[in-house]
DNA sequence: GAGCACTGC
């Protein structure tokens, strides 16, 4: 796109000008090169002067119109000086025809100038100008996320950059900032849009899954959730819309972020007009740096408050009652200020809520002078909102005028540590563990472990103590533990998880080798073979590892490789309707409701949307008939209250729905239904499920209805929760649960001639063992002496 | 006869 200068630093494009202009002159001669495609060619506020008049000859605009708030500015050479004089001005030049600031603007401008980044501007733009990529590392309260974007914004001026996309249409190159989560990218842009004085969904504009707040023709600046950018990217491989790319939080290292580094790492080579800065809180700024080419640091401190930290003299055997105990002597000995308690899950959240209250109570009751009342307030994800706007209650009263003061205790999951922030924290108890993901490629199997937390993550949790005030934190281990047991830095996603999403995915962005890509930590070998054999028997991928007319689509969803299969093939099976329902269901967290006070009215329930052949038909069975009894919301929260449903879940599922069906349509796959009465009407979705799942299949073995996985030979157990009434030779699974057993939950009959039929190669007798071969080529045979073979595909 | 750390498309 940009002039192919292939200087080191990229961007050269004011000097390259200046030489331009000593070699011919600048005159609007046709031949003349006039400027690089990246220059601007459309300032709104000059629009009164013919094109070649708005820039002087070395590109800045034209300061003889002096109205232009920005006259005198060189993309890219511009100064925190003159960045400053137009915030400090009085006319906004970001607005779509420039107006003075208003009153609002100016207030938050006071508050802007107290941010630590504020006082970096000048360091910032030298850096900028002068290097393609540069590494930035802003600890909380810097106001990195708010503000460097903006910063970009005085330099690139996008908005007097507008280029014709594809579609035509007069676009600004745009400025991106990624994030790891939707709501940060919303209320930041909204932050942002204030900030800026301009309107939230033109100028600055936000982009998440449902939902694009942006502008074709007005955006400039644009929030997305790094997840977005990479979809983005693999129909853009250059992502030609940007004239620059944030990427904060690299530090959380998302797969998706890794997945941009290592693209971006690409991009830049190929776009020496494309800027990228890398944002991170702390610790790792030398591997980012070295990752990218040595690229230069821009360090910014935070703004919180000094946390002390204390460990436990000895290791607690028992970290929930150690938590517990903890608290108490808090509330008992400790200064006014609320608690944070980080534990592992929703079970012992709830288990820890209540023994600190029933502790709490009884202490108040007996010393009334020595501890004020205790609010003790859960917090995990799968908590309906409103509980979870309970953490931001104020701590309750004190009793008497003059007694001790109250106190608020949240207990809380990882979700208190990077997504949630409550305010007026002054005490963390940190038992040092947290569930995590981990993949076992041999077994093809991600379970959740109970795992210790890395430093940077008990660092991070301690820093919650001083948001307000300086706080305290309670580390329940021993100051030997932190040094020699912690690692340093939680192992990035990409090392723990099953990899067949994201190896489709990178070869939909165009990388032609997986081994050899550039990941800033490599995956293990046999975790992208796992996933280049999975796609491969999906028919995702061919022989030689290229991506199939079949792959290509299957990219297309926001699914795993094998639902998106399933979802493709279903027209062929005259069910693309039911499927598309049950992909929804399936990509939703689970939708049956079942509190522990009520385990068997919620099994009853469960039971009337009952299917005796599989789960599968049960889930749509539950959405069947949450489309017919909920006509509108306030009877959709009634009935699924009634029904023991999550009326949550199932609003994202007819949103995922609907969005997938919209995909569907994109690639002309047809919506149909076989009709109910026919009697192949169940027949027919199960066997689309098994085209997309013939790798996840169980055969009876042993007694007991216990079976054995056909790949692995894993023993498992249906999951107690299913619906399936009898125990047929061979189910298939969605998903392989290892808790206190191996359980497969979520599982359909199946038939061997389906998976025979529709899978040959996986199930050709000779790849077989057992009773499963002697199944597999008895129906060969009977097959091969019968008519014609295979009715379909 | 039982569990969903947390995100994201």
């Amino acid at each position: 796109m940009a002039g192919a200068d292939s200087q080191k630093n990229g961007d050269n494009r004011p000097s390259k000008r200046t030489k331009m202009d000593g070699e011919s002159s600048a005159s609007a001669s046709p031949a003349a090169p006039g400027p690089p495609p990246t220059m601007p060619t459309e300032n709104p506020y000059l629009a009164h002067l013919p094109p070649s008049e708005r820039f002087t000859s070395n590109g800045a605009a034209n300061a003889a119109s002096s109205s232009d708030p920005l006259a005198g500015f060189v993309p890219r050479q511009v100064t925190g000086k003159q960045a400053r004089a137009v915030m400090e001005g009085d006319v906004n030049p970001f607005a779509a025809t420039p107006r003075p600031y208003s009153q609002k603007y100016r207030d938050i401008l006071a508050k802007r100038k107290e941010l630590p980044v504020y006082a970096q501007m000048d360091e910032f733009y030298e850096k900028f100008n002068q290097n393609q990529i540069m590494v930035m590392i802003g600890e909380t309260g810097s106001g990195k996320t708010t503000q460097i974007p903006q910063f970009v914004a005085y330099s690139d001026l996008p908005h007097t950059r507008k280029e014709k996309g594809a579609d035509g249409i007069l676009a600004p190159r745009m400025i991106a900032c990624t994030q790891p989560r939707r709501v940060a990218a919303m209320s930041v842009a909204k932050r942002v849009a204030e900030e800026m004085d301009v309107s939230l969904g033109k100028e600055v504009g936000y982009t998440i899954r449902f939902e694009d707040a942006t502008d074709r023709r007005t955006t400039f600046l644009k929030y997305m959730t790094d997840g977005m950018l990479l979809r983005e990217a693999m129909n853009d491989h250059n992502l030609e819309r940007y004239s620059a790319i944030i990427l904060d939080e690299a530090h959380e290292r998302t797969l998706a972020t890794d997945i941009l580094m290592g693209l971006l790492k690409e991009v830049v080579q190929r776009r020496s007009d494309l800027k990228l800065i890398v944002m991170s809180a702390t610790l790792d700024a030398l591997k980012f740096q070295k990752y990218f080419n040595d690229a230069p640091l821009l360090k910014v401190p935070g703004r919180t408050f000094p946390v002390e930290t204390f460990y436990t003299p000895e290791p607690e055997p028992d970290y929930l009652e150690a938590a517990i105990r903890t608290v108490i002597m808090i509330h008992q000995a400790e200064d006014e200020g609320d608690i944070l308690v980080f534990l592992t899950g929703e079970e012992e959240i709830e288990d820890a809520c209540k023994k600190i209250k029933a502790e709490a109570d009884d202490l108040a009751a007996s010393n009334p002078d020595l501890c004020g009342p205790l609010k003790v307030v859960p917090l995990y994800s799968s908590l309906p909102p409103a509980q979870q706007q309970r953490i931001f209650e104020p701590a309750p009263e004190r009793i008497t005028p003059n007694g001790p003061p109250g106190r608020k205790v949240v207990i809380s999951t990882n979700i208190a540590e990077t997504s949630l922030t409550i305010d007026g924290i002054v005490y963390v108890v940190d038992p040092g563990f947290s569930k995590q993901k981990v993949y076992n490629p041999r077994i093809r199997v991600e379970s959740l472990l109970v795992s210790p937390i890395s430093k940077a993550s008990a660092q991070q949790r301690a820093g919650r103590a001083g948001r307000t005030r300086p706080g305290k934190c309670f580390r329940l281990y021993t100051e030997k533990d932190w040094a020699n047991e912690l690692i340093e830095q939680s192992y990035p996603e990409i090392l723990r998880s099953n990899l067949a999403n994201t190896v489709l995915e990178l070869k939909k962005l165009g990388i032609d080798n997986l081994v050899t890509f550039d990941y800033m930590d490599p995956p293990a070998p046999e975790t992208i073979m796992r996933a280049l054999e999975l796609l491969n028997y999906l028919a995702a991928f061919d022989d030689d590892g290229n991506l199939t007319p079949l792959g290509t689509i299957m990219a297309e969803f926001p699914l795993d490789p094998q639902l998106a299969k399933m979802l493709i093939v279903s027209p062929e099976f005259k069910c693309s309707n039911e499927i598309l329902t049950i992909a929804a269901m399936l990509s939703v967290p689970n939708v049956f409701v079942r509190p522990n006070s009520q385990k068997q009215q919620a099994d009853a329930a469960r039971a009337e949307f009952a299917h005796p052949d599989g789960d599968h038909l049960t889930l749509l069975n539950v959405y069947h008939a949450y489309k017919t009894n909920c006509p509108d919301n306030k009877t959709a929260s009634d009935w699924c209250w009634q029904n023991y449903l999550s009326y949550r879940a199932l609003m994202q599922a007819d949103n995922v729905r609907s969005q997938l069906q919209r995909t569907m349509e994109r690639f002309d796959l047809d919506l149909v239904s076989t009709p109910f009465e026919d009697k192949r009407y169940y027949t027919n979705i199960r066997q689309a499920i098994a085209c997309g799942f013939f790798m996840q299949v169980a055969h009876k073995s042993g007694g007991k209805g216990t079976y054995q996985t056909i790949k692995d030979n894993q023993l498992v157990s249906p999951h107690p929760s299913t619906t399936l009434d009898h125990t047929p030779e061979f189910v298939l699974y969605h998903e392989f649960v290892l808790t206190t057993r191996n359980y497969i939950r979520t599982i359909t009959e199946v038939r061997p001639e389906w998976l025979l039929e529709f899978a040959p190669a996986y199930y050709d007798p000779s790849n077989m063992e057992g009773e499963v071969k002697r199944i597999m080529a008895g129906i060969q045979g009977k097959k091969a002496k019968g008519p014609a073979a295979g009715r379909r595909k």
